[in-house]
DNA sequence: TCACTTTCCCCACTCACAGGACAAAGGTGT
DNA sequence: ACACCTTTGTCCTGTGAGTGGGGAAAGTGA
């Protein structure tokens, strides 16, 4: 099939496709009742919209006790790309026009072999995705990588755990490379967006996304949009002081909240417990695999391991005690924990809540979720998606 | 004269009037410069302005090589109240249309007397200023209160330093009382704006202002517009964990911010070590008044005190902490700080410079000024002016 | 079958706005 | 002083977006 290339000529066709994106396919009548637009304007608009292919007709809806409407919905070939490059692995993603995903893969892999070897990594997958059956072509992709990114170019800046990746063009590359539109953000950024679209962030203005894996990144929601900063660093509070005089850090610090709990110190604390001989659980995993990661310490706390519990909840504490810090500053409606250690779940969470709720004033806690993501590892595609269907879906 | 009620009936009425508040008088085709409208447009807008009396014609503007334009005006005789009600006084003042004060009154005043003291204060303090003849009446009022406020409504929320002000009606008690549009807002907030308005912030975007008064606080501005959290209490920094099991703090907790270093805490500090015997000229000065201020350990370390000198310093350490984390969240374009220790000048700025840089990563830090509010005790009450004209110059 | 509802299409009418023509008012060079 | 250019303000008309009504089409329920 022919790739669309349109886009919406005006912002009102621009709210019908995110109407349509968000709300799944629906009536004319039912979108006249969501925009504030006569009956004679909608229907000139949708025809456009149709002429475009961006919608198709789609039989008739249900009667609402008068004469059937016809249906409309995105035209169902549409396919966007989600990638998410993780410190560690990438997941790449299909998802048609409403952001529903078809087909979604993931492999390990080391963000440090650089951009040329991960984006063939991230094409071959997206290939192979193809080659199922999910999609002939791409209309879109949305790309997020574990560092700052100045987002209207599309290009890493200074990526800490991301050597040799400053200045690469992703979104020139990837464009070229997919012969299609590409956005590039920050990974955090995608889950907060993955989360409001799909997850337990949807009714929220104002939050904040919290992804502990590798690092530790936050995403901020300010009136439904992501705030990215002056100079789109905004959210890296792995490197935000935890512990005054604390271990050191690979920033030059010392006390980074990072270098106390993060996928990488969870499992370097493991390790040094197993040596020692504090948990017969960790030491046990330590030898069957040569390694110790989250994940084991998540077993291990599974099992009840005492020692796995403390490490976790001490984890738990220092990330609350930052994040309490964050909530007086920003006041937000909802604060949502995920990335690769929600594996930890619920003890984790509740050390966070505790602490949270201990040094935060009443009036910014008093009626505060905080909560797991609901998406796991597909709130970074979805958000990657919807990145660029954003971007799609407004007036050229 | 009569005041005025009109209010700009569309969004090209509301940028119009805007722009003369921001740039001042100036000429209709200068104004057609910047607004693009096609000149027959802006000529029936402008007319229309014309019309409510909120501008005027004012003469004849300069030739640009042609025809000269003639020159249009707020109305001079526009005037609005700004009120900036601190923890231990007020500051009233009384603004033309472009913002500009045209007289100022400041008066100590306990803000726990409770509002309905306060307020007889500030109306007899604003009736002063329209007896010397700056005012005749308002047009509209701005309002700052030290603590949370639910801004919608105008109404205080459970502010810490103020009891007994809970939930009472300042905006509605107030417009009643002056007869004019009031709104209410966090002085720090207001502070925030005021250096937006006239101060260092007239070009960022998005900037953090710190306020160090009896308490502190922090303005928190994105893309142009203050940002107040899901409750209003956004930026209620003081209460941060700053330093791990340290001092005891009001609000139950221990090691918060305002705990360690704000006006109280600073004149508590310098009583102690006067008492102590650490410093000779602290100790004269307490011998002279019976107590100390901030203000007297400003103008100790103005003489060179060395315990001065260290408090002021590890108060910005402290401080400077606190913001570091802020900043690595935020990611800021300008950091300002103020409020009533600006006094401690730059040794207060320079170790709170020191913390920062040090503290913070370089990608946030790279292109970061911080640096001390222009506008002094101004700010607030510009602030304050500018509240009220953004609610009066936006579409009814 | 009939009365009623809902949806959809068509058309005339309103209104905001742009943009051109022109006059008024001022500069600049000879 | 004069011709000529530039800028500004006003008037007027054309255009295109959008509204709202009328009525046909298509359905429901009694």
């Amino acid at each position: 099939m022919r790739r669309m290339t349109a886009r919406p000529a005006n912002a009102h066709q621009a709210r019908l496709l995110r109407l349509l994106r968000d709300g799944g396919p629906n009536s004319r009548a039912q979108l006249g009742d969501q925009v504030d637009l006569s009956r004679s304007k909608l229907a000139v608009e949708v025809d456009r919209l149709l002429e475009t292919e961006l919608v198709v007709a789609d039989g008739l809806a249900a009667s609402r006790g008068g004469r059937r409407s016809h249906n409309i919905r995105l035209n169902p070939h549409l396919r966007f790309l989600g990638v998410d490059i993780g410190a560690t692995s990438i997941d790449v993603a299909v998802t048609n026009a409403e952001l529903e995903i078809l087909g979604h893969l993931n492999q390990p892999m080391d963000v440090r072999e650089g951009p040329v070897a991960v984006f063939e990594q991230a094409l071959a997958m997206a290939a192979k995705l193809k080659a199922s059956g999910v999609a002939e072509g791409f209309d879109g992709a949305g790309i997020g990588v574990p560092g700052p990114v100045r987002f209207p170019e599309g290009v890493p800046v200074a990526p800490p755990i991301m050597p040799g990746w400053d200045g690469f063009p992703v979104r020139e590359a990837l464009s070229q490379e997919l012969g299609c539109p590409v956005m590039v953000d920050n990974d955090v950024n995608l889950m907060a967006m993955g989360e409001q679209h799909a997850g337990v962030a949807r009714t929220v203005a104002d939050f904040l996304c919290v992804k502990i894996g590798t690092g530790i990144g936050c995403g901020i929601v300010v009136g439904g949009e992501v705030y990215r900063g002056t100079t789109g660093s905004a959210g890296d509070i792995g490197h935000i002081q935890a512990v005054p005089d604390g271990r050191p850090c690979a920033c030059g610090n010392r006390g980074c909240l990072e270098a106390h709990f993060s996928g990488a110190a969870l499992a370097r604390d493991a390790t040094e417990a197993a040596q020692q001989g504090l948990s017969a659980e960790l030491a046990s995993r330590l030898e069957a695999n040569g390694t110790l990661s989250a994940a084991d310490v998540a077993a291990a706390a599974a099992t009840g391991d005492a020692t796995a519990l403390d490490l976790i909840r001490e984890g738990g504490t220092r990330t609350g005690q930052v994040i309490a810090g964050l909530v007086s500053f920003f006041n937000p409606g909802l604060v949502v924990i995920g990335g690769g250690v929600t594996g930890l779940g619920h003890t984790l969470l509740a050390a966070i809540r505790t602490q949270v709720y201990r040094q935060s004033l009443p009036l910014a806690t008093g009626n505060l979720p905080i909560v797991l993501g609901e998406l796991g590892p597909t709130a970074g595609v979805i958000g990657a998606a919807r990145l660029i269907s954003d971007h799609l879906f407004s007036p050229a």
